[in-house]
RNA sequence: CGGGGUGUAGCACAGCUUGGUAGUGCGCCUGUUUUGGGAACAGGAGGUCGUCAGUUCGAAUCUGGCCACCCCGACCA
């Protein structure tokens, strides 16, 4: 019997981060690339991924009072070009539609029929949104207005990857106008905080919640929050945002209303996450065996394989199989069944275990002949060894199947948040600065570096100017005291700083 | 948009220097034996060699144009 490498991933994340994350995407079968450059098709278990992170949310975002809608794919650049800043941040990556038909040429389809106004394909909605706000919003009473919308958007990429910056990506977009900038504000800091629960409550990735610096802001928001989580390779990735637009946008759309003193404008709010959530967990749980996914988020979360060496044991196998299947998908997790997958494919149960393995579903049960003598079953779970196995009496699966499932995200959790702490470090000095985050092979750089909390006090260009030297971002200025911490000398600056911020590499 | 690289079966690649009519591994199909951790054997299907032109009796192989993709940089919520 001929074995197989010794993890089913290579290269493994210590030799390849970036190849390694390229090929769990592939053996994990989430989605793989288009003909049509930096689009993805995103295949079922990638989907399935998706459909239940926006379950989840959607049900959040209905339960803080919002309601979904459906706005247009095309933008005409006028819309556009209304708030000077944000066509500014969008411009180098917009789709432009210049056509409406097509003419047969010399045997060749080409553009005909050039319109008058082009149209941008949404690379965010903001001002189509804004324009149908100041049509809704006449009086004070209509507000406030409390709006989302799943779509598709489109920013022209030049560096493609799956599910971390793709052309076209799926994402969650609220959009909300209130009457008063402390309204909009309360708003803003409760769509973070629905954010940072999710993350860490449904895909166990611990985040640090905190406000963008100027620098990394939205175009044309007052103020963006964000969530950012550190993934294997010690890099930083946002995983949510929401924004403070103040008056920015409704003036530049006129969502003015009848005020309790007058005419006055809307104040409004942005916020959004994207299938990058799915690349997030990716980085932040899988190991050189593939994937490995939170129960919470897991479109399968347990898998029966039946084990049958003969033909005979076929029938009552598959029935055992069956039976417990039954059984503990009468049961439920944190308020929903568990899905539960009987595997029959005439397929080596070898082969068919390291497929699960390498898609991440949570628990794994073989059943067998010499299982249905001893009333037992052999089980293992994703997130310890794939030889860790099991025998568990019948009953007991189905007894334990909750607490084994809540154990697996707890586990889960705990280990990405000792990661974290773990990389997370205070520096006093740029020399200690620099040193962190340069790499000792500079040639085939190692994973290095990590977040670096350190005292602020610098500007757009002071941020530039790190960023160019090693390529490193603030992340956030964190909202938790403990890590924001005294006030201090900047690093960079000497001036005086009023708290730490998060430096690190980034996606 | 700059610098480098690669296009050969579903995937990964060899063959090219020295032109002679298409190969290997994985995957797929059929059969037999297997099956408690990535099975073995036998047989089989599958390719206008990115594209257009040139050289030649003859081009995957040599020459030129074009196209696509990848890596590095630039850019990037």
């Amino acid at each position: 019997m001929a074995k197989g490498p010794k993890n089913a991933i290579q290269p493994s994340r210590e030799e390849n981060f970036p190849e390694w994350y390229q090929q769990v995407v592939r053996a994990a079968d989430l989605a793989e690339n288009s003909e049509v450059r930096g689009c993805m098709v995103i295949k079922p278990w990638g989907y399935g991924l998706w459909e239940n992170i926006q379950k989840q949310l959607d049900k959040w975002f209905k339960d803080t009072g919002h309601k979904n809608a459906y706005f247009p794919l095309l933008i005409p650049v006028s819309y556009l070009e209304k708030e000077a800043t944000h066509v500014e941040g969008f411009a180098t990556e917009c789709a432009v539609v210049t056509h409406h038909r097509l003419e047969l040429k010399d045997g060749k389809m080409v553009p005909s029929g050039e319109l008058t106004e082009p149209y941008v394909i949404r690379p965010t909605s903001e001002t189509i949104i804004g324009a149908a706000f100041a049509r809704w919003v006449q009086s004070y009473r209509d507000l406030p207005l409390l709006i989302n919308q799943w779509a598709n958007v489109m920013r022209w990429e030049m560096r493609p990857r799956l599910f971390l910056r793709t052309a076209e990506f799926l994402w969650q977009e609220g959009h909300t106008a209130h009457e008063t900038a402390e309204e909009a504000m309360v708003e803003t800091a409760r769509m973070h905080e629905v954010y940072e629960r999710f993350l860490t409550d449904h895909l166990a990735v611990p985040v640090i919640a905190g406000e963008k610096t100027e620098a990394e802001r939205f175009p044309g928001a007052l103020n963006t929050f964000t969530v950012e989580a550190m993934v294997q390779d010690r890099k930083a990735i946002q995983a949510g945002t929401s924004h403070f637009l103040g008056q920015n946008f409704s003036k530049a759309a006129n969502i003015e209303f009848e005020g309790r003193d007058g005419r006055e404008f809307a104040w409004t709010t942005s916020w959004g996450v994207s299938t990058r959530l799915i690349g997030t967990l990716l980085m932040a749980h899988s190991d050189d065996d593939g994937l490995v996914l939170p129960p919470r988020v897991a479109p399968t979360q347990v898998v029966i394989v039946p084990v049958t060496p003969k033909p005979e044991h076929e029938e009552p196998v598959f029935e055992a199989c069956d039976t417990l299947a039954r059984d503990l998908r009468s049961k439920s997790f944190h308020g929903e069944s568990i899905t539960v997958e009987v595997d029959r494919r005439d397929l080596g149960g070898g082969t068919k275990a390291w497929e699960w393995i390498k898609k991440g579903v949570p628990v794994r049960i073989e059943i067998g002949p010499r299982d249905l003598e001893k009333g037992t079953v052999a089980m293992t779970r994703r997130d310890r060894g794939p030889k860790e196995k099991e025998f568990v009496p019948n009953a007991d699966v189905v007894t334990g199947i909750v607490a084994t499932l809540q154990s697996i995200q707890d586990n889960l959790l705990a280990r990405a948040l000792q990661f974290r702490e773990e990389h997370t470090v205070e520096i006093e000095s740029m020399d200690e600065f620099r040193k962190f985050f340069t790499p000792e092979n500079a040639d085939k750089p190692e994973i290095h570096g990590g977040f670096a909390l350190v005292h602020w006090a610098g500007g757009v260009e002071d941020e530039e100017a790190l960023q160019k030297e090693l390529k490193v971002t603030v992340r956030c200025i964190p909202k938790d005291a403990e890590l924001r911490g005294s006030s201090g000398t900047c690093i960079y600056t000497g001036k005086p700083a009023e708290g730490r911020v998060i430096f690190a590499k980034s996606y």
